[in-house]
DNA sequence: TTTTCTTTGTGTTATAATTCACCTATAAGG
DNA sequence: CCTTATAGGTGAATTATAACACAAAGAAAA
């Protein structure tokens, strides 16, 4: 099963079900079996077997899975055996927010940088990070290895900062911005739009 | 074509149609065709006649869709024909930033109440909301007809909360904690998973 | 009018993702 | 050592989603 084309869909699923492991592992959980995933996550046994078979042969039948066994695998299959270097542009509220919050140093994901070009938010600090002029963007991109930068600016500025961010050696982007970003198909680009996600919300609750 | 099933991605796309239309009539376009709008959001034309097609027929062969037109039966079909009052449960980082974003207004989602459990926090103001007690809840939603309930709150407390929401007559919700909720069926739950959007992304970028 | 040009709406085809169903490997118990 | 129960792996069937391709409709020009 090794090797196929993998859907996207399975990728999401397996960063949640790394995070239930991890759940289980500190719990002291040391075997667990594709249905109790499933039950843990709501989604069907078969998903998340399928899910697991693109990857390798991780389980022992009669059996299930051990815990941390699947648990490295998972984390190893996303790409979090290493570290991630991130900057964030945009030290407005959502800047911030993300700046403060612990979830991503715990799966290995640091922000080396926070970046402005409101004068009167620049040499600020959020959290342990001092606001810095939008100027040095490519400075501290380039000398920490920042493969990750995340868009916090107002949709029309969104375009300029990707541009920078492209050019500047970043690999993938998070979006929060509510607007579509032009950038060349080797980039990885993830929106997280919030407007969507309501409009979404608003459609099927109207509905019945 | 219409009253088929229709797919989930056809309301996120129409959303974004929705907010592509609204910018080309704020620059006095009044015409556009399906092309143009596949262009402006990324998608190809035939997607975007296929996702109107469920829902009528609204352009003009030859010519294409008038803004207005297609903007209001966007609008109306998104159910953003009135007006939603949801609550923010949380008023940490991310609380407050949600409290802080104009677009929510701007499409017709307003915010009457951000609750939290911290004694340190109540009573304070975020922007013009005051902080209110968790216990506040279930009276502000009844009182002011809130459908949406938005969690920004520590995974550990998000199933509580989910809970008390829908206990208290919230028929959707928009989910910030990393973790899985379990509600009944008929309350429409959409996820905003932040560290999985980074994961997906950390490993398509580890991919190639 | 009639012709030409454009762009929609949609039947059909292709692709992708999920679920089903069962075969197989393993552990545990007699 | 054999039997039974359990749970993983996976090919096949199903369902869902997207792309293609073209006929039909309308506008504009001749």
């Amino acid at each position: 099963m090794k090797g196929f084309k993998i859907p996207e869909a399975t990728i999401s699923r397996l960063s949640v079900y790394s995070r239930y492991l991890e759940n289980l592992y500190r719990k002291g959980i040391t075997t667990v079996s594709s249905a109790d995933i499933a039950q843990g996550v709501g989604v069907t046994s078969a998903q998340v077997r399928k899910d697991l078979a693109y990857f390798g042969e991780f389980g022992t039948r009669g059996v299930g899975y051990n815990v941390k066994e699947l648990l490295d695998h998972t984390l190893k299959i996303l790409g979090l055996n290493t570290t991630w270097n991130m900057v964030v542009v945009g030290a407005g509220n959502l800047g911030s927010a993300l700046c403060a919050y612990r979830g991503f140093r715990e799966r290995g994901f640091y922000i080396v940088g926070v970046f402005d070009n409101d004068l009167t938010k620049i040499g600020k600090k959020i959290n342990e990070y001092e606001v810095l002029p939008i100027d040095k963007l490519e400075e501290v991109i380039r000398e920490n290895n920042v493969e990750i930068g995340i868009i916090a600016v107002p949709a029309a500025y969104a375009q300029d900062v990707a541009t920078r961010l492209v050019k500047a050696g970043v690999k993938g982007i998070l979006n929060f911005a509510p607007t579509v970003l032009n950038v060349p198909d080797k980039i990885i680009v993830r929106s997280v739009d919030l407007t969507v996600n309501l409009e979404v919300l608003s459609f099927n609750i109207r509905r019945d």
